[in-house]
RNA sequence: GGGCCCGUAGCUCAGCCUGGCGGAGCGCCCGGCUGAUAACCGGGAGGUCGUGGGUUCGAAUCCCACCGGGCCCA
């Protein structure tokens, strides 16, 4: 048989689990429940697979987990197809460190095909990981099936997806300013970008732009950056600011007023006085003259907007002048501004970062260089107002540390601005949680969206389907494979679909007869998982399958997939079909290290999931996550807070312990004595406690269907400890020990059992692990062999009884103040009080008390339970005056004294209601004057007996009668010794019902008494047969004899194991 | 600079939507229990509810401004 270890041990627990798990194939069974019913169709946001799963994943995952279980317990037929990202660059720049690679050059001189090799066997190494983790998990997705973004079928759903926005004129070509490192010659994403922020020291120079409308007027504009002088075509101002013109000795110079003294003071322009004040939007539309005019000849050409002064909002007073020099061709922002205004944007430098031949007299040489060519242009013309160094963040070339240029090149984007309105339209109809995420955060995101550009100078992704004649410039979109094997003039044999094979294909133009070669690009990783929606389901031969899916009812993912996954299944899903993908989307926030700092490889905080799961068990790392914040807030991972979720779980361990060690001693067959057959033998508290359980799993499914998991789990966890633990099962203890199997035993049986299936059963969508190993202890025969398979527990409301719910709130009340009043008075639990008395404060209260009398007196270990009308207080209670003598003092001045006195010479309820009726009462002092009381000088209080102690709660006040009468005294001196009987009896390792002999000795007559009159119970209490000795118990005659000194008297008692009777 | 989230006991978090006695767990202190025992139970101390203003009979809660932390965007 099953019997329960001690303690709870996740170690053991979970392996015998996943054992038992793997043995009847349960996941297998799982993803099979409810197959042709209703369906719950999830879509699975695919891990990149570049890494190894840690603790932030794991919560992302558990989400997951939670609600896939919460649906098919439901009845809901799950679709919940894996997933994983296998392309991008981190797997790309691993490849290039396994493989030693640095340049471009060096890809060429290894091979692509090595290179995409060596990817693959990555993201194979990566993905088994994954699914390892994730089944440790006991996340089970349908693994079997999982979706690639790497496979060839799936990347055809992207040709047709782009083909389509080619065909709507949506997918198109345009210019962009990149970072690119001159040395790798290759483009940076602005992942890469951000790996390499450095401090450098640069050029800070002032240069004077002359104003052509007013000789011996400078627009002063400050760069870090001469090299992009050549590609000046404006300035731009901050409209709402303030300039100013001030005369200096190097002519009149054009400055924000904020940054006028710091500006002067960094060029060592000295005194200068304002000639006058003019708002930025004044200067707007001056035209300057170029201060490289002469050495690049393509400024001769550019006719305004270009050479003058412009605005922009971006143009800040936290550095330089004020006045922005605008490069459209080497800054982004630049480059959107121009387009805006309709500049020209020049970019004179190539991508190996040397200056062209638009760079007119500084072609030829490396940006770099140029630049004191630039500035000694400058000098030579007096355009130069100061040369300064500066130390700034810049970035640099990750790989190499060379310093970055920003450049304009060819990119192609899809097109935001057709579908912007649908798809913030369909955003709204989403339910987000919390509701913010999407009404705020992911809305704000869609309304500034722009044209994503999803071409990547990169090898391991999916290639851009789109061939350019080199002859005629007329392009080809091509939608699948098969076209390719159909219409291609050349191509690879066996055909694959990446590169470098895929650059092989050439096509014949239509136009012109001319040779079309394939753009050289790979797509944004982002592209890849943003067609899961239908790629992963294989839309394309499975279209129907795909129409019973669409819309997903659910995704979860972090926070930063606003405007990462949840933009891109969007976008695609709103430009293909026109509608939104998700119904619901959870998200979740970030885990970080215990300090609150983000986990990452170089600072070494990283918690890995596999390393978490075997230290800290995934049932509690499972539980911990959810629970320590709601999973939309970030949290702080500390591995010490795990040991609460532990706790409480070590808790729900002893509960079923000692529920299945009682079931088993009595042959407990739930299956004939459920709760339906025994209800009628209930108590309240069995009643009370299916009540709870009932409501329980109300509140959890209420929150689950709102996807609220943090409290779901609160909720759960609380019932175990509190009302399961603490109160339900303190209250039948002794009801399960008692020896007979009586129909009232039988009924907390049943009532634990009920309330335990139930239980476990929720508890499995978030506790798998330990939830089976429990399940499996008190499962009958014609239960789910797994937790697992088990339905969702219907709430039995005709047992939901809330007048007995409130009731036992009160109670416990009742037995906390008897409780606090007995430890007031240092009076033990185990020694009973004559009686307890109960004032309530309400009628609900009264009805409360009076409903849960025997439950109450039980608890408090009383003999005698009175419970009082509604704020009455117990006749023992005296009345009495104190006086006040802050009001008291300054009224009576020099006879308060006397005026005490007198008070207390007199019956305090004569006074009471003189006061009450009157408002006064007169006194006569000794002198024979008399002082006026009124009730300001006194206060009414009231006394209590010694023997009477209370306390105050919520609900009652309550008082313990400490008289001790002779059946209080008795009981109490024979409980003292039960107790220490049971102490020997531990110590002797005896089986619960071993029946012994118990020789017991005490040096005192009323002791003696109190034992031989309540033998019966003393026997019963502590399974032995009682035999009162004249003298100490001798060891040799027993297995075990102890002493004790218990309240001045000398206690021995001795215990000898009976042969032959009890097991 | 903009958007969003967070700020409550030493720590971790509820409470806020819908205004009405400021809560829980952990930790700490004191005590109890001993047939769930590597458990369990009771009591206690501990608060400028980030700050300031407003609305209101009444504000942790609603409104405004600010401060601090975080995420995203620029």
């Amino acid at each position: 048989m099953y019997a329960l270890p001690p303690v709870y041990d996740f170690r053991t627990v979970e392996e015998e689990v996943r054992r038992f798990w793997a043995e009847r194939g349960i996941p297998k069974k799982f993803l099979e429940l409810n197959r042709g019913g209703p369906i719950f169709s999830f879509l699975e946001g695919p891990p990149t697979v570049n890494g190894y799963m840690h603790v932030g994943h794991v919560r992302g995952r558990v989400c997951k987990d939670v609600v896939l279980r919460f649906a098919t317990m439901q009845g809901f037929w799950v679709w919940r197809r894996a997933g994983w990202d296998c392309q991008g660059l981190p797997t790309e720049l691993e490849v290039e460190r396994i493989l030693g690679i640095r340049t471009k050059k060096d890809v060429e001189a290894i091979g692509m095909e090595r290179f995409v090799e060596e990817a693959n066997r990555l993201v194979d190494h990566y993905i088994q990981h994954w699914r390892k983790d994730s089944e440790t998990l006991g996340l089970w997705l349908d693994y079997d099936t999982a979706y690639e973004t790497r496979n060839e079928r799936y990347m055809e759903h992207i040709w047709y997806l782009l083909k389509r926005a080619y065909e709507n004129g949506d997918l198109i070509v345009s210019n962009k300013v990149v970072p690119f490192c001159p040395r790798c010659e290759t483009p940076l994403s602005s992942h890469e970008v951000s790996l390499g922020y450095e401090e450098v020291e640069d050029y800070s120079l002032y240069v004077k732009f002359p104003i052509e409308s007013m000789p011996g007027t400078y627009a002063v504009i400050w760069t870090t950056t001469p090299w992009t002088l050549p590609a000046n075509e404006a300035v731009a101002v901050n409209p709402e600011e303030t300039y100013v013109e001030v005369a200096t000795g190097k002519g009149n110079l054009l400055i924000a007023e904020k940054l006028l003294d710091r500006v002067a003071a960094e060029t060592g322009l000295g005194q200068v006085s304002v000639v006058r004040r003019l708002s930025g939007s004044e200067l707007v539309g001056l035209r300057y003259s170029h201060p490289l005019a002469e050495e690049v000849g393509i400024h001769a050409d550019h006719a305004p907007p270009a050479h003058t002064i412009v605005e922009a909002e971006f143009v800040s007073m936290e550095e330089g002048t004020g006045l922005v020099h605008i490069a459209p061709g080497h800054g982004p922002e630049d480059f959107e501004l121009g387009k805006r205004l309709g500049l020209p944007a020049p970019c004179p430098i190539s991508t190996t970062g040397v200056f062209t031949e638009e760079a007119g007299a500084f072609a030829g040489k490396n940006h770099r260089e140029a630049a004191e060519d630039v500035i000694a242009a400058l000098e030579r013309k007096g355009l130069l107002l100061h040369k300064g160094k500066v130390v700034h963040t810049y970035p640099l070339c990750w790989r190499c540390q060379t310093p970055l240029v920003y450049l304009l090149s060819r990119q192609w984007f899809l097109r935001v601005d057709r579908i912007k309105r649908l798809m913030l339209e369909e955003n709204s109809r989403v339910r987000w949680i919390p509701a913010w995420a999407g009404s705020a955060r992911f809305r704000e995101w869609l309304e500034n969206a722009e044209d994503w550009c999803i071409s990547r100078t990169k090898v391991w992704g999916t290639p851009l389907n789109v061939w350019t004649c080199e002859s005629c410039g007329a392009r080809r979109v091509v939608g699948s494979k098969a076209e390719i094997e159909r219409d291609a003039i050349e191509k690879p044999q066996p055909l694959r679909m990446h590169r470098p094979w895929i650059d092989m294909v050439v096509f014949r133009c239509d136009r012109c007869g001319g040779l079309m070669r394939r753009e050289p690009f790979v797509l944004d990783t982002w592209l890849d998982s943003g067609v899961a929606h239908f790629a992963s389901v294989d839309y394309l031969s499975n279209p129907s399958l795909f129409e019973r899916l669409f819309p997903y009812d659910f995704i979860t993912e972090a926070i930063d997939q606003t405007r990462g996954w949840f933009y891109t299944l969007l976008f695609t899903s709103v430009l293909l079909f026109g509608k939104a993908p998700y119904k619901t989307v959870l998200t979740q926030s970030h885990v970080l290290d215990r300090e609150g700092k983000k986990m990452s490889k170089s600072r070494g905080n990283v918690i890995w999931a596999s390393d978490a799961f075997r230290e800290l068990g995934v049932d509690n790392v499972r539980l911990y996550l959810l629970t320590k914040a709601q999973v939309w807030e970030t949290m702080n991972f500390d591995p010490e807070e795990i040991r609460v979720v532990r706790s409480d779980l070590n808790v729900l361990w002893n509960v079923v312990s000692f529920a299945k060690t009682y079931f088993d001693l009595d042959r407990y067959d739930p299956e004939r004595e459920g709760y339906d057959a025994y209800e009628r033998f209930a108590e309240p508290e069995d009643r009370w406690i299916v009540s709870r359980v009932n409501s329980l799993i109300r509140s959890v499914t209420s929150s689950l269907e709102r996807y609220e998991l943090t409290d779901a789990v609160r909720a759960l966890l609380r019932f175990a400890t509190e009302d399961l633990s603490r109160k339900y099962i303190r209250a039948v203890r002794r009801r399960f020990w008692d020896e007979k199997r009586t129909p009232k035993k039988i009924a907390a049986y049943a009532a634990t059992h009920y309330v335990l299936t139930r239980y476990l059963t929720v508890l499995s969508v978030f506790a798998p692990h330990i939830a089976e190993y429990l399940y499996q202890r008190i499962r009958s025969p014609s239960m789910p062999e797994s937790v697992c398979l088990t339905r969702w527990p219907k709430v039995e409301e005709h047992r939901i009884d809330p007048d007995l719910e409130d009731a036992m709130e009160v109670a416990d009340d009742v037995i906390s103040s008897s409780l606090a009043a007995r430890q007031k008075a240092g009076y033990k639990l185990r020694w009973p009080v004559a009686r307890l008395i109960i004032s309530p404060k309400s009628a609900r209260a009264k009805d409360a008390v009076i409903r849960l009398l025997d439950y109450i007196a039980r608890m408090t270990n009383s003999l005698r339970v009175e419970v009082l009308d509604v704020g009455q207080e117990p006749r023992e209670a005296v009345k009495d005056l104190e006086p006040v003598l802050r009001s008291l003092g300054p009224a009576a001045g020099k006879r308060l004294n006397e005026v005490i006195s007198a008070l207390r010479s007199l019956r305090p309820m004569e006074v009471i209601e003189s006061l009450e009726s009157e408002g006064e009462y007169v006194l006569r002092l000794p002198d024979g004057t008399l002082f006026t009381l009124t009730q300001e000088h006194v206060q009414v209080v009231t006394r209590l007996p010694e023997w009477l102690r209370e306390h105050e709660g919520r609900f009652a006040r309550v008082y313990v009668d400490l008289k001790e009468d002779e059946s209080v005294k008795a009981l109490s001196a024979v409980n003292e010794v039960i107790r220490r009987v049971q102490v020997l009896r531990k110590e002797l390792n005896l089986e619960v019902t071993e029946l012994v002999d118990c020789r017991v000795y005490v040096d005192d007559s009323g002791w003696v008494e109190a034992l031989k009159t309540l033998s019966e119970h003393f026997e019963e209490e502590t399974r032995s047969r009682l035999e009162i000795l004249g003298a100490p118990p001798r060891p040799e005659e027993n297995d075990a004899v102890r002493e004790w000194e218990v309240g001045g008297k000398r206690l021995v008692v001795g215990l000898k194991r009976t042969v032959g009777r009890g097991s």
